[in-house]
RNA sequence: GGCGGGUUGGCGGAGAGGUUACGCAGCGGAUUGCAAAUCCGUGAAGACCGGUUCGAUUCCGGUACCCGCCUCCA
């Protein structure tokens, strides 16, 4: 058995993982609030979960690891986007414009998604589906003493939980000192934070103990981990920024409520991603979505292969640099695969054990990328194909279909390089090349890659190949 | 102000207390009608100052700079 080790952010240590239960391992990762399309940070987290998801499948057994990542589908962007398409005068009530906008986000979020490679999660709960037991959670917390209601709101007494701060490696009286929010009249304490709040009939709301309300931020993540994973699960994931207050209330809610049991063993967090060396935010100009690059052509695979190139721990610089460095690498590894490879065989392969060690290693992807190059550069090309598929870079269906546009292109070049060979054959004689060169420029317009030598003429499209442009090229 | 992370060759980016990371780019050569592709070879690093050590880029301390979080942003 691969000896999986991963850094644990609550230890600050890396350490050996060993799951609760070998034949359900179980991992639970913060999802989108599903207001608006997905942007490129929002990505890495999926990328690097999924990356995780692998490996746990391929050791334990696809059966036998449960993935949660949840939508948060109640918030109040939510209803602010909702509200702002009302006023913009849309049809249907605000119940119904939040239940579209929160639809057609998912669906959003799934296809860009899954753009990316990213396997879908054993389960995607959404918030709104587990309001009842949020509520169940919180009644639980007042009866502890861990929450108090006050003017229709609840909150959690942050005092009442001796690790709060832990987590994040803050301690409560720190945090006062600098605070710089404005503290809510209603709070014992100024970190107490909002479990339930009330809503007025304009906004959405369920009924509860407490009066017609929603619940607040956090809650969602405990209830729905403890309803789908149990009080004591392996692994918890999210974005760096998420570790306080988002994660370190999960625990304080989640822990207070189950004191028996330990929530989450492991936790582990992504660092964030920057643009061009800076932090991506709409004020720079530099914020952009996934369904941006899409259509800007780069593909899914790409933004993998680039997000795969930094450790998860680390700060990610996206740069158009490194998206076309991978591009071409990408395309080479295609090429390898569709000329040296053969897929049937690769689909019987194991994934390579060096691959597997780096990813079991903290989920060391750079190494990962490097040992799948070693794979290329040693002629292993049913391994290569086997570990782009594993790692989620190029399945087999996309390292077909890639392969099949790149015969049915070599098909279309043929008659075209009989006819350069000929030339050139001609132009040996004459030592009259202007004829060959004009050809020449015209392939390589087409996005051609021209090869002569000794051998003869080999014509192969390359990544810009355009078979409209091959029109009135002899 | 509090907390956390970082600083590696031209660029990206790892591991390891003492032996080439690797990739891209560069340079030299082979090859080519010219190229492209390919192959061979090659230079180049560890922010700064101290400490531990036979030996540190790798451990410890400090300085500088950068970044993130503390605001319902992954």
């Amino acid at each position: 058995m691969v000896t999986i080790r991963l850094h644990n952010s609550r230890t600050r240590v890396k350490e050996e993982f060993v799951p609760i239960d070998p034949g359900n391992v179980r991992v639970y990762v913060c999802g989108p609030t599903v207001y608006d399309r997905a942007h490129l940070g929002n990505a890495r987290p999926v990328v690097v979960f999924d990356t995780l998801f692998r490996l746990l499948r391929h050791v334990y057994g696809a059966g036998h690891v449960t993935y949660v990542r949840n939508f948060t589908d109640v918030d109040d962007k939510i209803n602010a986007t909702a509200l702002a398409r009302k006023e913009a005068g849309a049809a249907g009530s605000l119940e119904d414009l939040i239940a579209e906008r929160t639809e057609e986000t998912i669906r959003w979020y799934h296809d860009d998604m899954d753009a990316l490679g990213a396997l879908r999660p054993t389960h995607e709960p959404r918030a709104t589906a587990y309001v009842g037991q949020m509520i169940a959670m919180i009644g639980a917390l007042i009866e502890g003493g861990h929450a108090y209601a006050k003017e229709g709101h609840v909150l959690f007494r942050v005092r009442s939980f001796a690790e709060y701060g832990r987590l994040s490696g803050r301690s409560v009286d720190d945090m006062i000192a600098g605070a710089r929010v404005e503290v809510a009249p209603f709070k014992e304490d100024p970190m107490d934070f909002v479990l339930w709040k009330p809503s007025d009939d304009s906004l959405p709301g369920w009924e509860s103990p407490w009066g017609r309300g929603r619940p607040g931020w956090h809650i969602e993540c405990s209830a729905m981990s403890l309803a789908l994973l149990g009080a004591s699960f392996d692994i918890h994931g999210g974005g760096i920024d998420l570790q306080f207050p988002h994660h370190e209330n999960e625990v304080a809610q989640s822990c207070c409520a189950h004191p028996e049991a330990e929530f989450a063993r492991v936790w582990m967090h992504n660092e964030m991603l920057q643009v061009e060396g800076k932090k991506m935010s709409k004020s720079l100009g530099n914020f952009f979505t996934v369904r941006d690059l899409l259509e800007k052509g780069v593909p899914g695979e790409v933004i993998r292969f680039v997000f795969l190139g930094t450790h998860y721990g680390r700060p990610m610089d996206w740069t158009a640099e490194k998206a076309a460095g991978a591009s071409s690498k990408l395309d080479d590894f295609v090429r390898l695969v569709a000329q040296f490879g053969n897929l049937e065989k690769a689909k019987d392969l194991q994934p390579d054990d060096v691959i597997v060690a780096a990813l079991a290693d903290d989920l060391n992807t750079h190494a990962a990328l490097v040992a799948l190059e070693n794979l290329a550069n040693t002629a292993r090309y049913d391994d290569l194909a086997r570990n782009l598929d594993f790692l989620g870079i190029l399945s087999f269906a996309q390292l077909e279909q890639r392969i099949e546009v790149r015969d049915s292109a070599m098909q279309l070049l043929k008659p075209y390089a009989a006819n350069l060979a000929a030339m050139r054959e001609a132009a040996m004689a004459t030592k009259d090349f202007a004829p060959v060169d004009a050809m020449k420029a015209g392939l390589l317009a087409a996005g051609v890659e021209v090869r002569m030598s000794k051998a003869g003429v080999e014509l192969l499209p390359g990544p810009g190949f355009d078979a409209a442009k091959l029109e009135g090229l002899v």
